[in-house]
DNA sequence: GTCTATAAGGGGATAGAC
DNA sequence: GTCTATCCCCTTATAGAC
């Protein structure tokens, strides 16, 4: 990855998804990202405005439609860029050392997520809410696998004795249920308990208590 | 109930909120709220459009402006007008009988509404999930007041050996986001699970397993 | 009270100069 | 590659006849 190519500066590289880029387009590219991020997890995709994206990425309306041939794009693109990584951790759920502590893990990290990464996960909130118009395949085919997988491994630490008897689907829909919602339901989080409380540690300590009570043989 | 008014139309009768209104603008209102709760929670209030709402409800939208002063003021009466009755489950949550049957009938009754009013819910999760603009207020006084003071129920029953020691809060937020979870993100459920499949039964005795093995002492 | 017609403005997208 | 100017549709809201 070092820059041995020439001086010439419309030197390409050849990407993962088969677009040739310059190191400018990629830096463009990458602060059109960071603004819509922003902007489409605020305001959802119809309450998002090119203006504002345009705006927060420090470039002009039209130079924005340089890079994406339209909004509908750029929301996609985006959605497409962030979803493996928010799978990241589910994926992360192996089957080595103690199951509990295994699972106990991956409640952690996501809680994180959504600790650090809260306009991801209200990026997919907003676009799941409003029926996943732009995520239907991808929920029906790459997600239900991962979790038919996943749910198979639990399945399998349940028969062994390792953890207590529970559905394993409506085991990882709980996890993510309790943990985006610090992140998805921060107005009213914050609401109930004070603006300046943050409610991550205790969140955590009342997540890892919950699921060691439930699962704890 | 019954119309014993004359028969003179525009008999008027006084309501709550101090508006008078005929037996038709009752009516007109009324298929106005059903179309908005429709619209707004399946689009958002960007996404949705008055047109929209005016197809939904039967009339044209200079007509629906007839009856609210703009969009805007739609959404907001609809939003006050539901959110009573989205909060007595929680407030049913009272200090009679066992302390553990308690809390599995509101997570109970809470899981029934996800699955008989799933667009009340999602409103309000379009609503919050934006950072609640219009309901800012709402939920740091009228919301907090309720949840402080069932959370010092909790603490009693804890505090009692009713139940086990967990966090109240925490506790009513769990609530929240497991049982809301089915409707608000009902497009990802029905992707993992199946479109024919109702979680809904599964889901309940998963809920009450969770909180009996978290609470029972 | 309800309609048709239309004003007024926002917002996505394009033209064309530089 | 980037800008200014502009097109044009969509959407909210109003005017005014009936």
């Amino acid at each position: 990855m070092s820059c041995n190519e020439t001086s010439n500066n419309v030197s390409m590289r050849q990407e993962a998804n088969g677009k040739a880029q310059t190191r400018i387009q990629k830096e463009k590219t990458a602060q059109i990202y960071a603004a819509a991020l922003s902007v489409f997890s605020a305001q959802g995709f119809r309450g998002a405005t090119l203006d504002q994206i345009a705006l927060e990425a420090g470039m002009s309306k039209p130079n924005l439609l340089y890079y994406f041939e339209s909004k509908e794009a750029i929301h996609t693109a985006l959605l497409e860029k962030l979803v493996e990584t928010w799978l990241d951790p589910l994926r992360a759920l192996q089957d080595n050392g103690e199951p509990l502590d295994n699972i106990l893990d991956y409640v952690k990290r996501k809680l994180a997520m959504s600790r650090d990464y809260p306009r991801e996960s209200r990026l997919f909130a907003n676009e799941i809410l409003q029926g996943a118009p732009r995520m239907h395949h991808f929920l029906g085919s790459e997600l239900k696998q991962l979790v038919d997988e996943k749910a198979l491994l639990i399945q399998r630490w349940i028969a062994a004795g390792k953890i207590r008897d529970v559905d394993p689907v409506h085991l990882i829909f709980s996890i993510w249920s309790l943990t985006q919602h610090y992140a998805d339901f921060d107005a009213q989080v914050h609401a109930v308990l004070g603006a300046d409380k943050d409610p991550y540690a205790d969140a955590e300590a009342y997540l890892v208590t919950l699921f060691s009570r439930m699962l704890q043989v």
